[in-house]
DNA sequence: TCAAGCAGTTAGATACGGCTAACTGGTAGA
DNA sequence: TCTACCAGTTAGCCGTATCTAACTGCTTGA
């Protein structure tokens, strides 16, 4: 199963907050990423379907071994270009959403390259 | 008018095709493109309507100043970003489909950063 | 000359990813 | 206790962007 750009937008917001706060709902996710309850409602809905998200019987978000794999390989990708093109001189702000889009459609290649540009 | 990605990518492949042939149908964006013709033939209406192409009455295609404009920056940032990441060793194949969709939603403020990257 | 092929369009389907409105069902405070 | 809020779901809409099938209409070659 091939993820979407939304999938993967998901599953990183639900480990971002998982890092910042004991357990994470639905709502928080929606209120994070600035979507209505039913678009998470959906998505959540999707991810569970696909085996990267279960939710407990407080309503509480656990990501799986799967989903948390893809959550730190993307939030990963996100934090290498965007320290990249903070290290370019671009402003924080700017760097962080660009990582944000970016992450999603840049090769593994490509993030390599960029990884031993930054190491070196 | 705020376009969007796909409306850039028709815009610059026009704008690839003019350079490397006399005239551009609608069936050579389709084939270059790897779409249908219906999906060019819609795209392609869009794009009238906004006022970025123009057909003349042998079905050749002509960007108009603003659909130039628009092609144009897109070319550039497609450039700036395919060298940058071949000078940081991508091959060129994965540079050039990367680039692609990094075209699309990178910052002005980014590409100005690779930019003076490359620059210098 | 006429049949065949080619370019382009129309109509309608599908998928994705948002949205609002309205409902359900639990909890907590007056 | 019961009302009112809150989280979540269901149903259905919209816009974007692709597709196939089938049509139109021109041109060209046997």
């Amino acid at each position: 199963m091939a993820l979407h750009e939304s999938a993967e937008m998901y599953l990183e917001t639900i480990y971002l907050l998982s890092q910042q706060q004991q357990n994470v709902r639905s709502i928080d996710v929606a209120e994070y990423m600035g979507y209505s309850k039913p678009s998470i409602s959906r998505a959540i809905g999707l991810l569970k379907q696909g085996g990267y998200v279960v939710v407990d019987d407080d309503g509480f978000l656990k990501l799986t071994d799967s989903g948390l794999e893809v959550a730190q390989k993307v939030f990963e990708r996100h934090t290498i270009v965007s320290r990249f093109l903070i290290k370019l001189g671009v402003e924080e702000e700017i760097a962080l959403e660009d990582a944000c889009k970016i992450e999603h459609v840049i090769s593994d290649e490509s993030l390599a390259a960029i990884k031993s540009y930054l190491e070196k």
